[in-house]
DNA sequence: ACCAAAGGGTCCATATTATGGACTGTCTCT
DNA sequence: AGAGACAGTCCATAATATGGACCCTTTGGT
């Protein structure tokens, strides 16, 4: 039995957990009819009776299920449960839509709200646009690295310099493997113009032909919060554009900043009594 | 160290991971401001050390938050993020929303969809109505027994008898602590009720003169899939208006059966190639 | 200002629990 | 009919989770 020794200061356990918790999103990535065991496995680097043995536990959760006749694991109705009740706290969908669907009609282009979760991006929302001709490059519920697409590479283009070294160093292998058009120099390079410019470009690297332009919007505190994007024929793509593009863009992107801003207020004035200053959240014994 | 043994034929591993996930789920039931370590101690029956381990993992994966000065433990963004991807498969929100639209802008009243979780009823959606008197019995994510409230007595009533016993009895203990307006009795007398109309009536059992009415609808293979209901202050709702209103639950409830019905046919026919007949799930050890 | 109480967080020896190699059953393709 | 692929399962072993006892911080009372 080879087991990984909890390497450096690691001082926390539910090892099971984690591995039940790490199916689980792995199963979410997949978007179409979920996933067999076998795929569980090797992408899991779970051996077969340990990953379905969480299987079955995330199954009597209802957070997973399995098709009958597929056989395939995929994401159960608590899930969905779950995040109906979890967006009461995190409704960036909710708030996104009006201007999505704003973005949609003014462009008559496809839409998009993506957030970044560690070094992906997830495309939350897909509103289509109203002209004949769409691009089906992405789909609500798919990931990739940040830097692939338009709405990701915009994430990717506001983080500091030090940690988008981190993640392209994280993705690398990903991207060389599975992404043959996002070679790490051009993302680097498309990272640069997006800078420039104000907003990212994605002239058909996923889908030939099919282009994007993004621009990120941050919380109060200055984190990334998310994404909006569009993404149309390159015909529609040409330079003038692309500026007028962004500008919609650009004014989404200032309203969410807004709308959160008000949520911020309202979360931190809401909290319980008089200013507390917080503690750390972890042990602090003394000296 | 007393420990639950695994009574009867339950031969399946995983405690910790259904512990975990036990906690996810108390903490999805929270509505405000999440929970404190303390209150989840208690309610879970787990101690201390081992509720802050297994949170620690749901934190870790990003399913669970800890709010920094309140140390209140509450839904994460992962938790919502994994909703959006759960609900290309279990839309069901998605598909009432225009019913619940409408439902309020006709009536004017206040409009929520109910889904059924175990014993439980959940409201997922709460869709404001324009009168200017607005009942706020219920928000969304909150939770009662069945048989409490308006859609979750019409959910009730449409299960076999046999399986209403089953639940009341489950329900029992919480019922009388902690619902005195629904003494099983009554509640078994609104489901007479309930049958012969063939729509609900709460009559301002759970919050005085917040009087509701509810219609449940079903899949295709006759499951109860959730519940419609309107809620008002009693003055709006005299049995002739209770019938009114019945009658545009009862529309928009056949409509949620039809989309229902066809998102079956479209899932059960995009089954990866020809016709397999479902295996048993569990193991088939032959003689 | 001080003390007691309540609550959050953590440690560590112990015994319960998860682990995974090897196995069986079933379906599919040739 | 046999080989291969895949789902699911068993069980001795060893790694893991457990929870009583403990510490630290904040709060409320006098």
């Amino acid at each position: 039995m080879e087991h990984f020794v909890a390497s450096a200061g690691d001082l926390s356990g539910s090892q099971s957990v984690d591995r039940a918790l790490r199916l689980l999103a792995l199963i979410g990535r997949e978007p179409a009819g979920g996933l067999p065991l076998s795929d569980i496995v090797i992408e899991s680097g779970l051996n077969k009776p340990t990953a379905r043995r969480l299987l079955l536990a995330l199954i009597r959760a209802g957070l997973v299920e399995q098709e009958a006749l597929s056989r395939h694991y995929c994401l159960g109705e608590e899930a969905f449960v779950l995040g109906v009740l979890a967006a009461r706290r995190h409704g960036l969908l909710e708030l996104a839509m009006e201007s999505l669907r704003r973005l949609s009609e003014i462009t008559m282009d496809t839409s998009f709200l993506s957030i970044r979760r560690e070094n992906y991006s997830v495309c939350l929302h897909r509103e289509e646009g109203t002209y004949p001709v769409r691009t089906h490059a992405l789909q609500t519920g798919q990931q990739h690295p940040l830097g692939v697409g338009a709405g990701s590479l915009a994430m990717l283009a506001v983080l500091p310099d030090g940690e988008i070294e981190r993640i392209m160093a994280a993705n690398e292998a990903v991207l060389l493997t599975q992404y043959p058009g996002f070679p790490p120099d051009e993302i680097r390079a498309d990272l640069t113009l997006a800078r420039q410019r104000g907003f990212s470009l994605n002239p058909g690297r996923l889908v030939a032909s099919s282009w994007g332009v993004g621009i990120a919007f941050r919380y109060p505190d200055g984190r990334v919060a998310g994404a909006l994007s569009l993404a149309a024929i390159d015909s529609r793509m040409v330079p003038a554009r692309q500026v007028e593009l962004a500008r919609h863009l650009s004014t989404e992107a200032e309203r969410m900043e807004r709308l959160l801003a008000q949520m911020f207020v309202r979360k931190t004035s809401q909290g319980d009594g008089p200013q507390q200053r917080a503690r750390p959240i972890t042990k602090s014994r003394s000296a």
